[in-house]
DNA sequence: CATTTTGTTCAAGTTTTTATGAACAAGCTA
DNA sequence: TAGCTTGTTCATAAAAACTTGAACAAAATG
């Protein structure tokens, strides 16, 4: 089953070992501790610590206190709408946000360009750039609303909501 | 502005070189030919004749006649709902597939499991993913609808369609 | 048919990414 | 405070991904 996890990290862009600890705290019953993690999958402590930094910050898994341990024990999350606006606000949004600066940037470019047909074609692709970038934000709460359980396409779904 | 889909490129897990050929593509006024490709990039014969076959197979480049040369020449997909399309079709929908394969799998797995509970815990965690599975399905087409320039919502969007 | 042009393939080299583990901090415990 | 326990950092090692270029195929040209 933790295969199942390393493809899917890999599919986004995530390495091999964070997809390793997040398939591994999915499938445990109960939440696991650091060197639980480093024993049972076989990998260094470093990886270990520098992976579940990761997947806290992405919100993927959450600090659980264990009374009568000093060990950090962790639990995955388990909301695929909270996993997914996690990766989104912290990898995706700030692509978004670079790039729309960028763009900027090339427009004050283009206008500073002599000839004024090479101008006027540039312009027409920066905007077709543009209208992508809108597009994909309006994307993005859309999204978000489908995995919300609140069905998009009124009377076509009947899913029941158990992990919200 | 290559540099913009530089960065694309490797936001969606494609190597840089890709990410140059599609751009100067995109920022070209007419269609380029393969060697206009490999002297402006600077990039060697290999990795244009590689990254050309991947965005062939994406979709997002498109062969062009040239009347009297024998030359290939290459124009971009300026579609963003065609090219991405393409990129649910071809590295997206794959996984998904081969993913319910290794769910099944799984399912056989966990029936033979002889503790009861601990087959109980992993049925749960097995139909969590399966939910997650069915709603991804279900995200392509809604995707694919905002793209389209169908807005979802209706009264909200004032967009005009200028490329489709 | 020999030659040239055009593009592909693939083994080897380069670069980038990821993993390791030893050294280090932080905070208990006694 | 000395001595544990727990987890982080970071230089280095290992692995993976990407690029290169020379050899090769395919097809047009003369």
């Amino acid at each position: 089953m933790i295969d199942v996890f390393v493809r899917a990290a890999g599919l986004i862009g995530l390495p091999r070992s964070i997809g390793e600890i997040y398939g591994l705290l999915f499938c445990a019953k109960t939440a696991l501790s650091f060197d639980e993690l480093v024993e049972r999958l076989q990998i260094s402590k470093g990886s270990v610590s520098q992976g579940l930094k990761v997947l806290r910050q992405l919100g993927a898994v959450k600090l659980h206190y264990v009374p009568g341990s000093r060990r950090d024990h962790y639990l995955p999350e388990l909301s695929m709408k909270r996993l997914v606006r996690g990766f989104i606000k912290d990898q995706f949004e700030p692509h978004l946000s670079s790039g729309s600066q960028r763009l900027q940037g090339l427009d004050a470019l283009i206008q500073a360009e002599p000839d004024a047909e090479l101008r006027t074609h540039a312009m027409g692709r920066l905007n077709t750039l543009l209208t992508w970038q809108q597009r994909t934000r309006k994307l993005i709460p859309v999204v978000m609303a489908v995995l919300g359980g609140t069905p998009f396409a009124p009377g076509e779904s009947s899913e029941e909501e158990t992990v919200v």
